[in-house]
DNA sequence: ATGAATGTTAGCTA
DNA sequence: ATAGCTAACATTCA
């Protein structure tokens, strides 16, 4: 990790975020950036915007940040000329705002000059992150988000929208809630979080679960989602908030990362296994395939 | 030291 | 429409 104790050097992005990681990323660029206006922009990695890099310059150039919005792991920066940035940090992405040079390295690939004289840093070490300019009023027509399927916490997480979602499935249900389509804002921890939480084995196939398992994970999703955007996140390999602090959500997780060590709920080892391509954590005792 | 692993998504193919 | 696999990339770990 480098040195994230300069002065003047605060982080606002955590790497390889989760919905409520996201929603931390949000809070503070809303604290340190809202209202700034953006007096220029670099783009030194051509391949972040999707789109004409050019116009995504030319039209950001000038314009006010209004708010910073979310949708499931999509930051929506809203401007005052009529676009919005959508920003999707996808594994390693983070904004950092800061005023000092040394802020700025070789993972930096986009920089935002403020009126207040401060930088937003956008890193990506991996470079898997993206950004998009696109019309405010027209955001529900953006592929991206308009594919999402509703998420914890929102109106629209109700039992009768999700259970066919969820049922016309027979995959792995864990590569069920991590398809955004499906519901949207789980990622690979915190499902295999919830579905520790609900007793469910992580390769149970999506169509076989009962209305009782689907209602359990909804609200075990809500309860996590809550849990974790009031921890600040998870800092599994590294995290450091707005104001400098880490995320406290680590200290809570049950299963993720946990292989090798007794399951809180009945002492038999976790394991680890892959699904859908992705490591999976789970207790196989109480977590067996009906 | 090679291969596998890493909080993700989009885009192909069948 | 759904499922499964691959790519995008850099770094760390076994």
């Amino acid at each position: 990790m480098e040195k994230w104790h300069h002065k003047n050097n605060q982080i606002v992005g955590d790497n390889m975020p989760e919905m409520p990681e996201v929603e931390t990323v949000r809070r503070g660029l809303n604290a340190q950036v809202k209202g700034c206006k953006i007096t220029h922009v670099e783009i030194r990695y051509q391949n972040l915007i999707t789109g004409d890099v050019e116009q995504f310059v030319e039209f950001v150039t000038g314009s006010t940040i209004t708010n910073v919005d979310r949708r499931a792991k999509f930051l929506l920066i809203h401007l005052d000329n009529g676009y919005t940035i959508i920003s999707h940090l996808r594994m390693e992405g983070r904004y950092r705002i800061s005023a000092d040079p040394a802020a700025i390295d070789k993972h930096s690939h986009a920089i935002f000059t403020l009126d207040n004289g401060q930088k937003m840093i956008y890193n990506d070490v991996r470079k898997f992150g993206r950004m998009q300019l696109w019309n405010t009023d027209d955001l529900d027509d953006n592929r991206s988000i308009a594919k999402l399927g509703p998420e914890p916490l929102s109106k629209g997480f109700t039992f009768d929208k999700l259970k066919p979602r969820i049922m016309r499935h027979r995959k792995d249900i864990k590569t069920v809630l991590l398809d955004q389509s499906v519901l949207s804002g789980l990622g690979n921890i915190y499902v295999d979080e919830v579905l520790w939480k609900v007793k469910i084995h992580p390769e149970t196939s999506a169509n076989h679960l009962s209305d009782k398992d689907i209602q359990n994970i909804i609200e075990a999703s809500n309860q996590e989602m809550k849990a974790a955007i009031a921890s600040g996140g998870s800092t599994v390999r590294s995290y450091i908030d707005a104001t400098g602090h880490k995320g406290n959500m680590q200290n809570s997780l049950k299963v993720y990362g946990k292989e090798g060590t007794p399951c809180p709920r009945c002492g038999t080892e976790i394991e680890k296994i892959k699904v859908g391509g992705r490591g999976t954590h789970f207790c196989p005792k109480c977590q067996v395939i009906k």
